[in-house]
DNA sequence: AACTATACGGAAGGGCATTCCGTTACGCAA
DNA sequence: TTGCGTAACGGAATGCCCTTCCGTATAGTT
């Protein structure tokens, strides 16, 4: 997989254009500072962070980010496009390694970092807000059927219990990795394990 | 415990008035419209409901909703206040009924369906907004000590793993209370109850 | 009835999201 | 290389909502 690859794989407008048509140079290029900004303000602000201030840092107009980012999911997708996809083919690589319950933890463990680190993307994937509505799709998408594997192998060996399903583990640790403030920030794994806890057959 | 013991509990602003000053009639009569007006768009457009729509409703102009509720969780506690405390009376009453984790667990219950049926309630516990900051105090100040009595009796079973608190519980609990658009309503329930199991002692 | 502290209402000011359209400049064709 | 058609730009304009402020109204007292 090249980097090229992301516009396979990406459903923003921004990024696969009908090839019949031309895409002009100047907008790629602020597609792709719009995306460098974006980044950037997400790490320092949050997901939910002023339009404005990502279009002042990319040195365009709130115009051009709206054209080519018309909701805010499309941009939060297309940032973390990559980070996502890479969470999910870890799956593939751990269901090889280890065995299916280690395997399992280890993903969980991996997701969780992925999701906390990203300031309000736990939230924004719950917030109902139509704004952020293509996030959780493309989350789902990709991380579903990459749980599935793992927590199917678990389940074949009567590790995990039989009537919880990738997308209840998915939302749940989703659900659990919003910080909650002046609080112990390792405070949010300890709550995740204790529920993979309660996910083995009982 | 009259209606009127709501006032001695309460800790808004607006409530209990320093008694050595008057408070006028038509200040009381306010202060009741909006907590009513609240109540009811609280339930059906969520905590973060307009304030425009409360005074309206109410029947009170703006300035009469930031006088009496300077911020938005002072008008939440004043709201929930009734709820909160019988919840957390709720403790005492089942430990005294039931077996250590049968009362845990039923109180658990309890707790989820309060805090799934207030729309936004659960985010707004832990948005990190400052117009919210009140809200947490006064909930774990009521429910800290309540949950702590039922997880004691079974920790002292050896029921329930030694390093949990009930701040714990009662934080994440309300994280898994908040519902998640499109899913079937019975998913928080069920995560709950499978966090629950994990805090068996293992 | 007059007075005063209390409380009222809504206009004003400010922030942010989103739209709209006159202007700019890219890329193709001649 | 020049000129044209159009994709794309930028930011002013609009609208929603929060929050403050102050001139006005009135309850309660003397």
């Amino acid at each position: 997989m090249g980097p090229t690859d992301v516009d396979s794989a990406t459903q923003s407008a921004a990024l696969n254009r009908d090839a019949t048509r031309r895409q002009r140079a100047d907008a790629k290029r602020n597609v792709v500072a719009l995306l460098e900004a974006a980044k950037s303000v997400f790490a320092r602000t949050g997901v939910d962070a002023p339009a404005k201030e990502i279009t002042d840092l990319a040195g365009v107009g709130v115009g051009t980010l709206y054209r080519h980012f018309p909701r805010r999911s499309d941009l939060i997708v297309a940032v973390l496009q990559q980070e996502i996809d890479a969470c999910a083919s870890a799956a593939t690589a751990l269901s090889a390694e280890h065995a299916p319950w280690e395997a399992l933890t280890t993903w969980i463990g991996r997701f969780t970092e992925f999701v906390g680190t990203k300031r309000g993307l736990a939230s924004a994937l719950h917030s109902g807000d139509p704004a952020f509505d293509d996030l959780p799709r493309y989350f789902m998408g990709r991380l579903e059927p990459a749980l599935d594997g793992l927590l199917g192998a678990a389940r074949a060996r009567g590790e995990v219990r039989a009537d919880v399903t990738a997308r209840d583990v998915l939302l749940t640790v989703a659900l659990l990795c919003q910080p909650v403030r002046g609080e112990d920030p390792h405070l949010n794994e300890r709550m995740i394990r204790i529920f993979t806890e309660g996910l083995r057959h009982s």
